[in-house]
DNA sequence: CGGGCTTTTGATCGTGTTCAACGTCGGTGG
DNA sequence: CCACCGACGTTGAACACGATCAAAAGCCCG
């Protein structure tokens, strides 16, 4: 199966009506961040705007990486998996987010709807043609790869050095940091994972993820009122047991 | 302690001696690439040849990001710490590596010469410069950015799902997959980093590594003629126990 | 309500860590 | 030259953290 088939497509085969890219609710905080309009229009002309359902796979590991992605809307998880099945979560993403990196023409990873999805959708070859012309989006790729690179790298400490409660702080931590960046407060956050994804993107299994939780709450550290939002009350202690301060 | 203090500059300041790139034994694998004459020409023109010495520091994590380097000869550890001293490698750097990824204008890790090493060194300011003057630059450090990420990502794998002989075995695996590449064999490798830098790449102690390891020799699936050096008797086992399909 | 899923909690187990001692190698100075 | 020393590597025994196995509780959606 393409992976093309999973995929509703919004809008007419008009690629200007399929990306209004001038209403994009992410425009500024991703790709098309500091383009002019008429790079804008460019961009806009080679992308299409997809919706994808929860729980759909969006792309699989292994697959010719025939597109490249935008995310506008929803979360995302991200993963890999070893052959018997242990599976390795890469990343999260939200909207504003990029999707598709790869290495010999196939992604790296798999990656699957985590709520009702908005994506704004590149054909590979067009997009790299793209770059060539247009200097200022390959200059913005290339930050967006330095920032990836290096929160992997972070991540590589806490998977190979961190203890549970380490781990789950600073998955907490970095969650309501980036909040905090888009809408002003980080105190409440948003879950829309469940406890295995958790657990395979820290290397933990659900179990004692959701022991570790516990025992934050009975700390008086964080409050669940709902599954899938989570209230952090003492940022600072967090932030300390994150780092292993304690 | 200003980090350019530590570096011995191999040449006089005229910097198209400094950097000789016309006979570089990495020209072509590295960040040079394919690039045209003129274009090496002005690469050239900004970078300086320096050699340190093993066990020297190169970059400090948090230090402000002035320079890049491009790994011309020796090897290098790059690592992150706790704040308790907990340590994770995030990566061993061979000729034709590409050093110097920031956030923040800061280096994310710390790098320090396994061997003594000589490095090409670019001022940042300078070369972002030129990357908007030589697409093609920017085009080639994209692609490396890419592969490093993609990289990052089977190391999240390695250290979050799998066992110690699974992360010891990928360990030699992916060393000698870098040999072959370059050399043509990848059956002995040379291991210039000691078994508590392994540990703290993979997640492991050195106790674990050194067990694990003789666990392998005992297997006779490789051999240990010299600590520093390492033959590979059973590629296809080593691949079998890498991926857990035991 | 009822059914199936996710989450939580409990008890036991095992891999890798920790702590400790010993062995080995290489370099240095007597 | 080799005896000494310190760093690194190996091996052993006990321990601990998180995994595994199992079951109960909660939640969502029909």
């Amino acid at each position: 199966m393409r992976s093309g088939s999973h995929f509703a497509q919004t809008a007419s085969s008009n690629p200007l009506v399929n990306s209004p890219c001038e209403k994009c609710n992410v425009a500024g905080m991703s790709l098309c961040h500091a383009l002019s309009c008429d790079d804008l229009k460019k961009l806009s002309s080679i992308s299409t705007a997809v919706e994808v359902g929860k729980g759909v796979t969006i792309i699989n590991e292994m697959d010719p990486a025939d597109f490249l992605f935008n995310v506008t809307g929803g979360s995302i998880k991200l993963y890999k998996l070893l052959p018997d099945g242990r599976r390795q979560m890469t990343g999260f993403l939200f909207p504003g987010d990029f999707l598709g990196i790869a290495m010999n023409d196939c992604y790296a990873y798999s990656a699957e709807a985590l709520e009702d999805c908005k994506l704004c959708r590149f054909p590979r070859a067009k997009l790299e043609a793209l770059l060539k012309e247009i200097p200022d989006l390959e200059n913005r790729l290339l930050n967006m790869l330095s920032n990836e690179l290096v929160l992997a790298q972070d991540q590589m400490l806490l998977l190979g050095r961190k203890t549970a409660i380490e781990k789950v702080s600073s998955f907490l931590l970095a969650l309501s940091k980036r909040t905090k960046s888009k809408t002003g407060t980080g105190d409440v956050i948003s879950l829309p994972m469940g406890r295995s994804d958790i657990g395979d993107y820290l290397g933990l299994t659900t179990e004692t993820v959701s022991r570790t939780l516990t025992n934050l709450k009975k700390k008086g550290i964080i409050s669940i009122p709902t599954n899938g939002q989570l209230e952090i009350n003492d940022m600072e202690e967090l932030t300390d047991l994150a780092e292993g301060m304690d």
